[in-house]
DNA sequence: CTCTGGCGGCACGGAACGTGCCGTCTTGAC
DNA sequence: GTCAAGACGGCACGTTCCGTGCCGCCAGAG
């Protein structure tokens, strides 16, 4: 059994590989990228990919997380639904342009058949993003500008639920206007 | 060219083809779900496949098509929020069930890297199901249950985005709680 | 009767899979 | 200073599945 020994990884290597297979999605696509071609693009063997990581997906995801700044803090300037219309239209700059978009898209649509990367992809990344925002959500809570006897969790799901529906399932696509009419839609209710 | 002539096709095969499909996706899995195995279990050749379906996938879209009745319509007993509630559980207790939830989730998945597949699902399942629910919300609408000012297309994404993100996204499941309180939440808004 | 076209069956070349083995090099333990 | 451990790039292998082409068979249309 050769047991990992993170402490010795070649990190140009892995760096490598990590900006072949983010280069490679892109100019061919999720369908037709392949260990294969990573590994020859990266300049690697084989094995150093099959050493470290379980899937092509799990290296794309690293160069998401590698990517991203990660810096999912909101901003706080005492008004929740300006803040969440401002984070949200950030995230869609981000995450739904055309530098992010196929490699999260492609993460996602992964996920639904491959349960270990579905875990993954929630524990490294899409938690994340979920916990900042509830972090906001409840401090709105604490200030009175939302109401406190709902989950955060849920409203969460209520608002990012719709900008990932119409991006997953519809041939419809993101912008400002549904951000901005979401959010509003989702305080004002849909009682008349 | 060997123009395609749907109807000297051979109907027994067809359905074999699908059933074997729906099946072996049930047993092995979407990923190791190949047209090779489908045929074979099928009794069908290969050629037979490739010429009716551009891919694994489209059987199965239809297969999900067959298994489901498509009978979208939505209940009316005049109480639209009661009415949801009602067909968002019909709709969990279908696809969201073992029989179909693994085929569903497979095509949401692959239709992320599969651009025709997003397509057609789209035109032939998902938006059928998204007309249904827009015709009865905008029947409500005008018996002035619902704010009249807001595209129901915009309220669809919201009640329907927050079950899909809950499933595609994170570890969670969709149960009759989360239905209820989203339907609930949605309608009286967020607002204290 | 004959032609068309779908059918099952088979064979092929190619791509990518995942694994194993090699010799080289670096590193840390003794 | 020596030496074993282990990561590395490279290569080769057997396997699976892909997508295509060709075959002979059969049914229906002209």
């Amino acid at each position: 059994m050769a047991t990992r020994r993170p402490e010795r990884r070649n990190e140009e290597s892995a760096s490598a590989v990590i900006q072949a297979a983010l280069d490679l999605c892109q100019e061919v696509g999720y369908r037709k990228l392949s260990i294969e071609g990573i590994a020859a693009r990266a300049g690697v063997g084989k094995n150093t990919i099959y050493r470290w990581w379980p899937s092509k997906a799990a290296v794309l995801l690293d160069g998401l997380l590698s990517t991203m700044t990660m810096d999912a803090s909101f901003p706080d300037t005492g008004d929740v639904r300006a803040d969440l219309k401002t984070q949200m239209a950030a995230g869609i700059r981000t995450l739904g342009g055309p530098g992010l978009l196929p490699h999260y898209r492609a993460l996602i649509g992964e996920a639904q058949h491959d349960p270990e990367l579905h875990q993954a992809l929630w524990d490294r990344f899409v938690s994340k993003l979920s916990a900042a925002a509830a972090a906001r959500i409840e401090l709105a809570q604490k200030q009175g500008q939302i109401r406190a006897d709902v989950d955060p969790v849920l409203i969460i799901e209520l608002l990012y639920g719709a900008g990932y529906y119409r991006r997953l399932l519809t041939p419809r696509t993101v912008d400002q206007e549904q951000i901005d009419a979401i959010v509003d839609l989702a305080f004002q209710g849909l009682a008349p």
